[in-house]
RNA sequence: GCCCAGGUAGCUCAGUUGGUAGAGCAGCGGACUGAAAAUCCGCGUGUCGGUGGUUCGAUUCCGCCCCUGGGCA
């Protein structure tokens, strides 16, 4: 078996941007970015996207492409990766993928059903119409336009809006689209392995990278990023630690406080990414370390098989 | 050395007129089909400092010891 592609995922400040890079290296391979926040420009260092000097040692594919005032989503991602993909095959040479998006390596390897979509104006009537009818009526609609939408749960805004909104450009129930089957964007044998850091050294890296961070200008950054004004609920407003420098920059929280919290919460996302690999990437392979999971998909790729 | 105050969950604390204890924060588990760094759901995880005593029963009452603050010397 000869692996076309070979996909690196794991939780944030796990090392497999490191892994990527001595695989690419290894391999004469190209990285391909797999993070949905690291696809916007704005927030370079906040987003740890790789610096510069990682940049020159392979090419590096999908970072900062779209601008903050864009909407990715994991259908865009995924057909931008597979156009990228292609081309780097074509040339004959092996597509790192590297990111910890599950969902984005789910729609480009396992695709994503074919739902129709949906307008911004749509999303904002969907909000209109939950605020006019309130949470209770608005499930209730949502349930009688699509019973199985039942199996959401009532404070689940995000995905009521959603199944709302299908039904409202499509005029048929969210759930029969996804009954759907949906058509892979790759073909070919995909390596696949998914960095599993022991919890605490994997805390004590997330803490330790955001000081980091914050040395290296986040701050700066959130400042020029705030003072483009743009809506709260654009995708690159909610990176990991944005909310909490602005409200250090608006004087609403000292940056010892921010730092706190963003901290927090990015071990919650590291710990929400460990279960989304544990229970939704079980047929993956596994390393608890940068360096094992480099070895692996370089021995995996030579020899043909995993 | 003596006198106070305190030792209860990872942290800060509450509480039990004696029936093996509960809040906040932290943390843990889970879901996940186009916003996914998103959006949700669930869960106290504990030799109540140690050791004797009283008691049917002690984290609670009593003695002694240890530790931490503060005060007096």
């Amino acid at each position: 078996m000869t692996f076309r592609a070979a996909f690196i995922a794991g939780p944030t400040a796990s090392g497999k941007s490191a892994a990527a890079l001595n695989v690419a290296e290894a391999l004469g391979g190209e990285i391909v970015n797999a993070d949905a926040m690291q696809v916007y420009a704005d927030l370079n260092v906040l987003t740890a996207r790789p610096p510069a000097e990682d940049l020159a040692r392979a090419p590096h594919h999908l970072y900062g492409v779209l601008d903050g005032d864009e909407r990715c989503s994991a259908g865009r991602w995924a057909r931008m990766a597979a156009a990228v993909i292609a081309d780097i095959q074509g040339r004959g040479r092996l597509p790192v993928i590297v990111g910890g998006t599950g969902l984005y390596f789910r729609a480009l390897a396992e695709g994503l059903s074919p739902v129709p979509e949906a307008p911004l104006e749509v999303r904002a009537a969907a909000k209109e119409r939950l605020a006019h009818l309130g949470r209770e009526a608005f499930y209730a609609e949502v349930i009688a336009q699509d019973p199985e939408m039942a199996r959401l749960h009532i404070n689940d805004t995000q995905r009521l809006l959603r199944a709302w909104e299908v039904y409202e450009v499509a005029g048929a129930p969210l759930s029969a689209y996804q009954s759907m089957p949906p058509e892979p964007l790759l073909t070919g044998a995909i390596f696949k392995i998914v960095l599993e850091p022991h919890r605490d050294a994997l805390y004590a890296n997330c803490n330790k990278r955001f000081d980091a961070m914050l040395e290296n200008g986040a701050l700066e950054e959130v400042r020029a990023l705030a003072a483009r004004g743009l809506e709260g609920d654009k995708p690159v407003m909610k990176s990991l630690g944005a909310p909490e420098l602005m409200a250090v920059l608006k004087g609403e929280r000292t940056l010892e406080a921010a730092a706190a919290a963003a901290k927090m919460a990015t071990r919650r996302f590291a710990k929400r990414q460990m279960t989304w690999f544990r229970g939704q990437a079980g047929d993956w392979a596994r390393a608890s370390a940068s360096d094992a999971a480099a070895d692996a998909v370089i021995s995996a790729v030579k020899t043909g098989s995993a």
